[in-house]
DNA sequence: GAATAGTCTGGTCAGATGCCCAAGGCAATC
DNA sequence: GATTGCCTTGGGCATCTGACCAGACTATTC
C-alpha cells in the first residue's frame, strides 16, 4: 500500500498538466491551448490549472522548456555514444525520424522558438538551453577532427531543426538522402 | 482623377486583409489571429472579413501561401543573379538577416510549416511551393558543379529555414560564421 | 430614373476564454 | 479530537470568439 499524501497528489497533477500541455502545444499550436482543453485532457477541473501555476502562459513556458531540455539531453546522449563522426550524424538524424515521441517533441521545439519571439523570459531560458547543447555538439565535433567546430555546431543544430520542419512537406527527407550532405557539412573543407 | 469603382475598393480591402493577416500571424502566432483584431488593424469592420472570405482559416491560408510564394520567388531571384556558387550562398543568407521585412516574412514561413501540420489543404499547397523552390535550387546547384544537387537542395533549404528559427536565440549566427559552413555543405565531397 | 450588382455596416448570437474564489476535502501534526 | 496546511471543487465574472444577416450604400447598366 502506497501512502499518497495530498502533497504527493499535487505533485502528480502538476506533472500531468505539464505533460499534457506539451502534447497540446504540438497538436493545436501554442496559442490554441486553453485552460479548459488542457484540464479536460489531463483529467482535472479547470480551476486546478490556476492553482498550480500563476498563469496559463507560465504553464506553457515551463512545459515547453522541460520537454526541450529532455529532447536536447537525449540528442547529446546519442552522439556521445556513437564514437565516429559519421555514425553520430547518422544516428542523430535517424532518431528524429524513427521515434514518434521524439518527432512530435521536435515540433514542440519549433513552436517554442516561435513563442520565444514574443516572450522575453522564454527567449532567454531557451537561449541558454540551446547554447549549452551547441557547446557540447561543438566539443564533440572538435574531438572528431571537424573544422571550425563552433560555427559548424551552430549551423548543424539549425539544420537539424530545419529538417524537422521540412519533413512535414518534403517526403524525400530520410536518412539515406540527408546523411551524406550532413557529413559534408561537418567535414574538413576540401583542400 | 482615378475612377474607383466598388469592385476596385473591394479588391483593395481584400488585399489589405491578406497583408495585415500575414503581419499578425508572425506577431501573435497563427492561432491568436482573430477576426476583430485583424479587422481593426486593417481599418475595416469585422463583418467585412466574412464577406470577403468564407472563414478566418481560409483567409489565413491564403495570406500565408501568398507571402511564402513571394518569399521563395525573391530567394530564387537572388541566387539566379549571383552567378558563382559561393556568392549565391552568401547573398542568400545575408538577405535573410539584413532586410527586416524578409526576416519577419521568414518567421511566417515557420508558422506556416507548423500550421500545415494541422491543415491538410495547407500542407499540400505548401508542399508544392517548397518542392518547386527546391527544384530550382537543385538546378542552380547542379549548374555550379555541386554534387548530389537534389539531396543538397533539400538539406540546404531546411538549413536556411532552421537558421531563421535559430537566429531568435543564437546571436552568433551571422554571415561570416555561417557562410563557410554552407559552402562546405554545397561543395563536392573531399576526395 | 429605375434596376442591378457588388460592397459595406452595425448589431446579434451562442459559446469559449483566462482568471478568481469561497467552500470543502483529507492527511499529518499537535 | 482539534488544528494546521495543502489540494480540490464548482461556479461565477467580464471579456472575447467566429459566424451570420438584414439592411444601407454606391457605382454601373439599362
Amino acid at each position: 500500500m502506497v501512502r499518497r499524501t495530498a502533497a504527493d497528489r499535487g505533485r502528480d497533477v502538476r506533472l500531468r498538466l505539464l505533460n499534457t500541455a506539451a502534447e497540446l502545444i504540438t497538436e493545436l499550436g501554442w496559442a490554441a491551448v486553453s485552460t479548459r482543453i488542457l484540464a479536460e485532457r489531463a483529467g482535472v477541473t479547470p480551476g486546478l490549472v490556476h492553482y498550480h501555476f500563476p498563469s496559463l502562459q507560465a504553464l506553457l513556458r515551463d512545459a515547453a522548456l522541460g520537454m526541450v531540455s529532455d529532447l536536447l539531453s537525449g540528442a547529446e546522449a546519442l552522439f556521445d555514444e556513437a564514437r565516429p563522426l559519421d555514425a553520430g550524424l547518422d544516428v542523430m538524424f535517424a532518431s528524429l525520424n524513427a521515434d514518434t515521441a521524439t518527432s512530435t517533441r521536435s515540433l514542440l521545439l519549433a513552436e517554442t522558438y516561435l513563442a520565444a519571439n514574443r516572450d522575453e523570459a522564454l527567449r532567454s531560458e531557451l537561449s541558454a538551453l540551446v547554447a549549452e547543447f551547441q557547446q557540447r555538439l561543438a566539443r564533440w565535433l572538435a574531438e572528431h577532427g571537424a573544422s571550425t567546430p563552433d560555427d559548424t555546431a551552430s549551423v548543424l543544430a539549425a539544420t537539424l531543426d530545419g529538417l524537422l520542419l521540412h519533413r512535414v512537406v518534403n517526403p524525400r527527407l530520410n536518412s539515406s538522402t540527408v546523411a551524406p550532405v550532413l557529413r559534408r557539412l561537418a567535414s574538413a573543407p576540401p583542400a
